[in-house]
DNA sequence: TTTAGGG
DNA sequence: CCCTAAA
């Protein structure tokens, strides 16, 4: 069985004995659905030990790649929740309800010690098979979590020793969509607003999750621009224009045009600018003010990144 | 009650 | 997603 990973997919594993266990999986991020995907898988654990990620960076080419992963993790807890997170959605471009992500499959954990202990076996008997360790060593299906309802509840110690109910949700492409809508036409922070326009038919979605889920689709499109120099790589026009949206939660779609010269069609200089700005009173906006209004916006929300 | 932020 | 200080 294979999982598109949209959003993100959970299993849960039950181990009383809080033991290392190794756990590999296969990745493909190819054409499904005919869009071209970005992978960004990564798994975590749940909640506080969220620190404890394993990113798969991965760039389909759009040619059906794929590969295998595996990783090690201890069961802190007798319940331990993997999870496969995938922060950006594609769609296809002629049907908004078909969602297209990385592909999971061939999912499955392994007892550490056990992994160990069939290798040295392995080496030792030259596959002079006995059936007691195989049985032992055969990996386990993990079970997907319900995505829908109240199995979904997970208990949560906290630091006062108690412990309290964590209710988990999916957010679908739809919801974003609405929320993204919600917060162009009232703008961010007026989250009840919202609510009431946009989600009224949601009973589950507070005003607080719509905060919350803006939030966190800002960090991930911070997160989406490489590294260095931000998404300016260029200081391009194309580069900017687009940029300039995306950070605003917007699909990444601007419209480009140049004002040019009545006589001969030839592109408008600064200063013929400044006077039709002047005469019309409109702002006027260079590259390098977006890209210094851009690291702000990022020392803003990072201050610790410099 | 509603928001903004930390957990 | 939860919790809570502030407004």
């Amino acid at each position: 069985m294979f999982i598109v990973l949209y959003s993100q997919h959970g299993f849960v594993l039950s181990d009383p004995k809080n033991r290392v266990f190794l756990c590999s999986f296969l990745i493909v991020i190819s054409l499904v659905c005919g869009a071209y995907l970005v992978g960004n898988a990564f798994t975590t654990k749940e909640y506080k030990q969220a620190k404890d990620t394993f990113k798969v960076p991965f760039k389909s080419e759009g040619k059906g790649n794929f590969r295998t992963v595996s990783f090690k993790f201890k069961a802190v807890a007798p319940r331990t929740r993997l999870v496969f997170y995938n922060s950006f959605y594609h769609t296809r471009i002629d049907d908004y309800e078909s969602l297209c992500g990385p592909v999971l499959d061939q999912f499955q954990y392994f007892l550490k010690d056990l992994v160990n202990y069939d290798v040295k076996y392995q080496k030792q008997l030259l596959g002079v098979s006995t059936s007691e360790p195989q049985q032992k060593l055969r990996p386990k299906r993990l079970v997907p979590l319900s995505h829908t309802s109240e199995e979904n509840i997970v208990t949560v110690p906290t630091t006062k020793g108690g412990v309290r109910r964590k209710h988990h949700r999916a957010w679908t492409l739809v919801e974003v969509m609405k929320l993204v809508d919600g917060v162009s036409r009232c703008s961010a922070g007026r989250w009840s607003e919202i609510k009431l326009l946009s989600f009224s038919s949601h009973s589950y979605r507070t005003s607080v999750d719509l905060k919350d889920k803006w939030r966190n689709l800002l960090k991930a499109s911070f997160a989406q621009a490489p590294a260095d120099e931000g998404a300016f790589r260029r200081a391009g026009y194309t580069e900017a224009s687009v940029d300039r949206v995306s950070p605003a939660g917007l699909p990444p779609v601007s419209v480009l045009s140049a004002l040019v010269n009545d006589e001969d069609g030839s592109m408008s200089s600064l200063p013929t600018l400044t006077n039709l700005a002047l005469e019309y009173n409109f702002p006027i906006v260079s590259i390098t003010d977006l890209i210094s209004s851009v690291k702000k916006e990022k020392e803003d929300m990072y201050p610790e990144m410099e």
